[in-house]
DNA sequence: CAATGTTACGATACACGTAATCATA
DNA sequence: TATGATTACGTGTATCGTAACATTG
């Protein structure tokens, strides 16, 4: 598991589609279904189903989506943190 | 930034010393080190200080290291969470 | 000499993108 | 033919471990 991976999960969750999610990301498409398929083998579960017009989440990918997000949002949260913290060290 | 170094990073931060991380980590040290070198570089924040008997934390480290305790108990219950969903599937 | 962390360097593994393939209508 | 995902394959980068280095007592 990576955070690229998780990355690349919350966008073709949010997309419904590799094409848009690799542009979004600035990817092409095999990588991103690299990604999706690593995923899903590390974690023993499919999460997305594919369809004709392309990618719709399955139960365990709702619910791999909550956490996913939860820690994008935890590591942004460490970036802008550390930073503050060590810029204000001499600004008081 | 990748969860492998926030690993290191904890296990640094807790056994204040490279190479004790290092084993628990089934790990060298050098990679260590360049895992905490990388971190402190993209954080443009020094995490530790490195004195004679080893690594202790800086008040940017202490920060970071709360946010990166809660991006791996996130990860771990993304892992629990998925695997709970798919196992119930059927079992009802 | 013994213990700490760091740097240099060569071999391996990972991850990308292009091109080709499979599936649908 | 057009749109979608996937697989095959070559290449560039990242990462590891060994070995050498610097510092401290």
């Amino acid at each position: 598991m990576s955070l690229t991976h998780i990355q690349s999960f919350v966008a073709v969750a949010e997309e419904c589609n590799v094409s848009r999610a690799a542009r979004r990301l600035h990817l092409t498409q095999p990588p991103l279904t690299r990604h999706i398929q690593a995923l899903e083998d590390e974690l023993g579960a499919r999460l997305f189903e594919r369809t004709r017009g392309g990618m719709r989440l399955l139960p365990a990918g709702e619910a791999f989506l909550c956490h996913a997000r939860r820690i994008l949002a935890e590591v942004d949260a460490a970036l802008l943190t550390v930073r503050d913290v060590a810029g204000s060290r001499t600004g008081g």
